[in-house]
This record gives structure tokens, sequence and C-alpha cells, in this order.
DNA sequence: AGGTCGGTTGGGAGCGCTCCCAGACGTGAT
DNA sequence: ATCACGTCTGGGAGCGCTCCCAACCGACCT
């Protein structure tokens, strides 16, 4: 901090070397930390760096080496909506957090239209970033193939489907479900409904699986008319509700894919009546700022969605590193999830 | 397919030249949009680009001019969590749409300890990015000095204080706390009370001057009873609520400067028995997630979040030009503020 | 003594782009 | 025809770094 910031250039390679008597060649190594070099060099360049203040140039090593030590973050718009809390700012401490120690940098992009999504996909295809997180991606999202093809090494939250060819980060949706059914089977319920999310979501098969598992496990019936279908909006999570208490008027608990949907379950309960929880006991998935400021605050699945950032970026560096030495690592990771009780069940 | 880190086969200027049969400089006039090239020229060189699929290498662009096209948004940590939502992904959102039609990128930059606060402030001094967009800086952080001092174009998000040496983009949260106050008045409120910010917070000063503005404007008292200190937190919010309860216990509305801590009030008046808005209104600020889900709804201080988002980084692109021309047009924004009436009050 | 070998080291050759200057080519005036 | 002047254009000279190869050095053999 010594140095002032004045408007002179910064330090480069070249005047550490002269400064420390060595060839460019020789700091180069020191930097990036290559094994044949003899303490004794390496000290006086540590030195000199420390001295000048030196601060490589991104650019020029971009350039010369061909990476650019910089990662992108890929955001579909719509799940800024959606997921804005906590999973958008959880993921982004995550990966920060995990980034913290590299010196790579983080590149947000959030894609809202297709010309964006064009102009991102010239962007990767240039091969500007090293590397890509994809959060949320949907079924039918082009843009984990477009990676793929160009190998551009790459990491999704969640997946599309059982099977998925890029490497991704999940929790565990089912277990995570189930866990929620089971505890409401265990506070003595016995009419279980759940609100599903749309179905063509990989994560809402799995939620929905999970509540279909601790039902079985249990013994007790399985009754489609206790399946509603919801949207993991507010509105459809309402009208889920009110198919649900016209068609089983007897059910004695929900379970909701995501607070959202709680939410407005619980407005709908409300309207019709019935008391949370002594009435209907109420859970919903996600442990967001809804849950907790629900009246009364409701239980719900906790995802570890800063630990998840920070996998994805353990996931891509791994595979950045795979390729750049030819191996080929393609390793998932299933994160646990964790029921966060409250009062609703 | 062999070594994926080295170089696929994108075109080059050069190649684009080639195949344009002109030379490199042409071509990358024509790309910068230069004056002096003959409209069959600049033809001819956008056709070789599309047909090619070049794309320019930003690397080799930032290290021959000097400037890296990209900008950083920076985060203090402990802002993250308190201003998740909707705070945190407005921006955000805001910033990233006004940046889509520049070819800018967006560097995400977390900044929670010390350590990471000097990684930055080296990254900076390097002049890596070209500008900086500061996220809810408080009184006594140094980074807005620094980028001050080493000329680095900045924008905060609020400001430190009444004046602020660097361009920022705030909203009126002095005007928008006096119209929650006018209206809870005009709603028949006698005895409106207050839960402020910390103290040291402009902000919270804002605030409490906007609530004290529209008591005097409507003749009514002023009593030092009808406020109490928060910290923005819910428990801070809980604690002011009840101090409130006890020195005023005729109070009949409550202004809180935050929802959140709206949402820790509204369980003491829960507690005491005060039914919501019957015999107490309340009435929060930032129009969060939590004052729609609250029970009533709460009616809330809207800011134009994304509009700020977009200012920040209109403010911060004409620093840059202004800067690069010599000029120097410190230019801030101030933009007006929402009341969005919900059942609380 | 000459030869070999592994550990170091210096520095040339680019990476792909922008900057800038000199040259080519009109045009109108002399 | 010559000259001056503008408009366009090509391409050399870097920007600061990594990669890589040749050179060097002492130590250890033969």
């Amino acid at each position: 901090m010594t140095v002032s910031g004045r408007r002179g250039r910064r330090p480069t390679l070249e005047q550490v070397a002269a400064y420390a008597g060595v060839g460019r060649g020789t700091v180069s190594r020191v930097i990036n930390g290559a094994a044949n070099v003899s303490d004794q060099t390496r000290t006086a360049v540590q030195r000199a760096i420390a001295e000048l203040g030196y601060v490589p140039n991104r650019a020029a090593r971009a350039l010369a080496a061909g990476s650019t030590d910089a990662i992108a973050l890929v955001i579909p718009e719509a799940e800024t909506r959606l997921f804005a809390e906590p999973y958008f700012s959880g993921i982004i401490r995550g990966v920060s957090t995990e980034l913290a120690d590299t010196d790579m940098q983080l590149l947000l992009t959030l894609i809202r239209t297709p010309k964006e999504r064009d102009r991102f996909a010239q962007y990767v295809t240039a091969h500007r970033v090293d590397g890509v997180l994809l959060l949320s991606v949907h079924a039918d999202d082009p843009l984990p193939d477009l990676l793929q093809e160009i190998e551009m090494p790459a990491v999704l939250s969640g997946r599309r489907g059982g099977e998925e060819p890029v490497p991704y980060v999940d929790c565990d949706n089912t277990g995570g479900a189930q866990a929620a059914v089971e505890h409401l089977i265990g506070r003595g319920r016995r009419a279980v409904a759940t609100v599903t999310g749309p179905p063509d979501m990989y994560v809402a098969q799995c939620r929905l699986q999970g509540y279909r598992d601790a039902l079985r496990a249990a013994g007790l019936e399985e009754d489609e008319r206790l399946v509603a279908e919801g949207d993991f909006t507010e509105e459809g999570g309402r009208r889920a509700m009110r198919e649900l208490l016209s068609a089983r008027p007897d059910l004695d608990a929900v379970f909701c894919a995501s607070d959202v949907m709680a939410a407005g379950a619980r407005a709908v309960l409300r309207e019709a009546g019935r008391r949370v929880p002594d009435d209907v006991a109420l859970v919903g998935f996600d442990d967001s700022a809804v849950a907790r400021h629900m009246d009364p605050p409701l239980t719900s699945v906790r995802q570890p969605i800063e630990e998840m950032g920070r996998a994805m970026v353990r996931v891509l560096l791994e595979e950045i590193a795979g390729r750049k030495e030819g191996r080929d690592g393609r390793s998932n990771r299933v994160l646990p999830t964790e029921l966060v009780r409250r009062s609703s069940s």
C-alpha cells in the first residue's frame, strides 16, 4: 500500500525483473509458482514485487496464456424473481466465497431475452471465460447443450432430468420432501395432501416422489385427490389449496413444494376458517424469508444453498483443471436438506 | 479436442482482414465505428465478419487499448443478508439491463473480510476495471476515498452523508417517509410513532426527518417517546415496539423505517393484543416480500430499485466517458419513492 | 581431463488488438 | 502538367504476459 497510485503506469513484469536483477521468465515463474526456481532468486523476486507493488496485468496474461481466469454465473431472468430469496443471493454468496481463494473473477450474466442469450452464446463460443455456472436451467434450455458442444466446462444447479450430461450440483429434493411428510405423519396427521410444482420440472417430480415415498413407508393411503398441481407461485398455491379443500375436506396436513405456494395455501386455509396448525398442519420447501415471516411461522425444508454455490465452483474448477490435463472427470454432487421445524406443524 | 486450453480456431482480426481483402487497421476501424471508412469497404468488412463469425478478443483489445470494458459491482457482505430481497437482486437486474446494450461486462465482487477488501483495492488500483459500482457503503468505509484517490470512476448507491464527494444514486428517503406518515395522518391517526434505523446511517436520518416533516406539516405533537431506535433487524423492531408501547400505550400508528422491523413490530403488537390496522396502523419501508406476505399485508414505501440500478450504470458510464475526455461531470441522481397501500393501514 | 546430466536462467517469439503514421489516391487550384 | 490538400488505407510498433528453447552451471561420472 506504500506505492501511491500515481498516474504513471503500473509496474510491469519487465520492470520487476530489472529491479530484481533477473530475467522476465524468472519473474513469471515465481508468480505462477513454477517449481524450478532457486530459493534465493525467488526471495529476491518476491521482494521486488512487494516493493514495486506489482500486480499482474490480467489482460496480458489472458492474451498470452489463452485462458481468462474468469467464470460466468448465468441466471435466466425468470428466476431472479421467483428465486429471489434466499436462493439467488445464497448461491452468489457461496460462489463468491469459494472463489475468494482463487484469483478467478466472477462474471454475472442475466439472460432474459433470446437476444441476450445469443450474445452470451457468442461470448462463450469465443472462449471469453474459462467456465460457466448455470442456474436453474429449464428442460428446454439449449444452453447446456451448446456449452457441451463447444467443450466449455460448465456446472448446473439442479438438473433437467434424472440423467444429465453436464455436471450438476443438486440438493436431495426427494429426501427433503420425504422427511417433511414423515414429520407430518409423526405428528399424528393421517390425511396428508401435497401441492406440487409444475410436473415438467424435475425438482417438482422429486418432491412429489418424496411425498409418495413417505406415505408408502408409513402405510398410509395414497389418494390422488390429495395431490394438487401448483406452479411455484402464490396464486398457484391458492388455486391448488382450494382444489384440495373441495376434493378432500377432511385433510389435516399439507406439504407444499415451495414456501411461496405455502403462503398462498395458508391464505386460502384462513379464508376457509381452518386453523394452522390446529386443523391443518402446513409444511413448505426452501426455508425462505416468507417462511419465517408467515403466521404462524412455517415449517420448511432448508436447502444448503450457500454450500451448493461452493460445491458448484469446486466442481467447475475440477472440470476446468481436468480438461486441461486431458482428464474427463464428470462429478456431480447431491447435498442433503434439512427440515426446519416451526409452529405451522 | 486435443489440449482444450489451447486456442480453438476462432477467427482473428487478421483473418477477417484477409478474407475481406483489406488491412487490419480497416477492420479495426469498422468494428469500432471510426468515421473514415468508405461505405463500400465497410460493407465488405461487415460481411466478412458475419461470414467468419468473428468475435473480437477482449483480452487483446484490453491489452492494446488499456481499457477493460468491464465494471465491478461491489457488495459489502453484511448487506447481502439484510438487503437480500428485493434490493440486492433488484439492483443487479437494473444494472444488468442497462449494461445489456453496452458490451461491458459485469464483475461481481462480494467483500466480507478486510483481506478481501485489500484484494479488491489492489485490483482496482491496478486498473483492472473501468469503473466501480459501490452498494450501500457505510460511513466509515474507506473504499470510496480510495477510488477517489486513484481516480477510478465510481458511483455509490445511497450516500454516507448529505455531502458526498463521489457520485451517487439515491432515492428520496425523506419524501417517502413523509408520504407514509402523511398517509397515516390522513387516515385519522393522531399518535403516530416511528421505529428508526441506526442513527449513524444517513438513510435512517432521512427517514426520521421525513417523519418529523409530516408531523410538523400536520401540526401534530412531536413527542420523543414516539420515536424508538431500531437497527433494521427484526429483533430491533421488536425491541423498539415494546419500548414504544410502554412509553406511549395510546399510540395508534407506527411508521417503521424498514419492512423487516415492521415485521418485528407486528409480532409485538399481536402479543400485546393490538389489532392491525384497527388499533394500530402499520407502515413499513422497502416494499419487500416480507411486506406482501405479512398478515395483514403491509403498507410500505417502494423504492424504484431496478431504476436505481440503471441510473447507477448511466451515471458511471458518463463518468467514465467524461474522464476520458477530461471533463469532470459529477452528477448525482435522486429517484422518487412510492407508497404502496395495503391493509395494514 | 573431458563428458554428462539435472537444475536454473535469460530472452525471443508470439497472443490479437489498437494506435498512429506514412503512403495512395483523388480533387481542385495554379 | 504541377502542386497542395483532403480522404482512405495498410501495416509497423507496441500493450504485458506466457511459452519454450537454448545456454549456463556446478556436480558427478568415466
